[in-house]
DNA sequence: AGATATTATTTAACATGTTAAATTATAAGG
DNA sequence: CCTTATAATTTAACATGTTAAATAATATCT
């Protein structure tokens, strides 16, 4: 029974249509991490301190695009696992620095290149063209939602 | 300082992309609903239930594509609240139908039109052209990694 | 029919998303 | 200095995401 009304229809949905790609992709990711007790977000932290070691909270935050109470709970996580390591800065004792540790520097090391190869194979598969054009309508279209000068 | 190995920068993540570029559009819809006391995925039920009143729970979590543990609790918010009635199905009584009440349906009337203009703003902002291209690349991505012939 | 398999849905347990309020430490102003 | 504002982070409270296990009803098989 179709709607009787004058209403967009549901399929045709931004919001929908990304979370659904995005649902595609990361089912690729997921179970991959899982074999190593990671969540996609724990790893996108590893993957940000293994980019730059020694990082704030609020800039992990930014970076990974995950908000502070997320942050907190998964670095508390990670740091019961012996993945990171938190100290207090000596300049502002109200900020942290999060570190690598050894061993979270080892898994990163680990996963990092399955993880890349997985990547590609989605490149390969939709086409690196296609990858790129879809990489800048994405990043232009939240530029002009942003900012719709 | 930028990392020593020959890991993909982060910023050139797919995931990532999608995330943002979806979080990007929420922002605009997000306020509106809360104004009303909705989530995003509430307001997703209410949708589907308009376009075909009368669905059991596994259809709705399809149309929503909300995995049924979570339907579970949004649907049993909904009902408390009035927006949604259940009923146990009988032809089959593992079966859930679950309904728009009146106000559900007045309250969806009342959102509807102003989410909609949200969403014609958006697709004026980015160019419609832009837009269909983008769904299409997004179904495309979706389609290959499904079934990557 | 009665044992067994399958299906629809819920519950459990834990991680994350999200907004508001609380905490703690530094910065700024009088 | 001392009060007040601001900033970094956490806590609280509730909704959702996610996987596995439990429930309950129907279907299948012999």
């Amino acid at each position: 029974m179709k709607s009787s009304n004058n209403i967009r229809a549901f399929d045709h949905s931004l919001p929908m249509a990304l979370l659904k790609a995005r649902e595609s992709v990361m089912k690729t990711f997921v179970p991959h991490l899982r074999a190593h007790d990671l969540s996609p977000q724990q790893w996108r932290v590893l993957r940000v301190l293994n980019e730059s070691d020694g990082l704030e909270m609020t800039e992990i935050s930014k970076n990974c695009f995950l908000l502070m109470p997320s942050l907190t709970r998964i670095v508390q996580n990670l740091s019961k696992r012996g993945l990171v390591l938190r100290s207090v800065s000596t300049k502002d004792r109200r900020r942290s620095i999060i570190i690598l540790t050894e061993r979270g520097n080892k898994l990163f090391q680990l996963i990092a290149p399955e993880s890349e190869a997985l990547y590609l194979h989605i490149t390969d598969t939709f086409g690196y063209g296609k990858m790129e054009l879809l990489y800048e309508l994405l990043e232009e279209l939240v530029q002009k939602i942003n900012d719709p000068n």
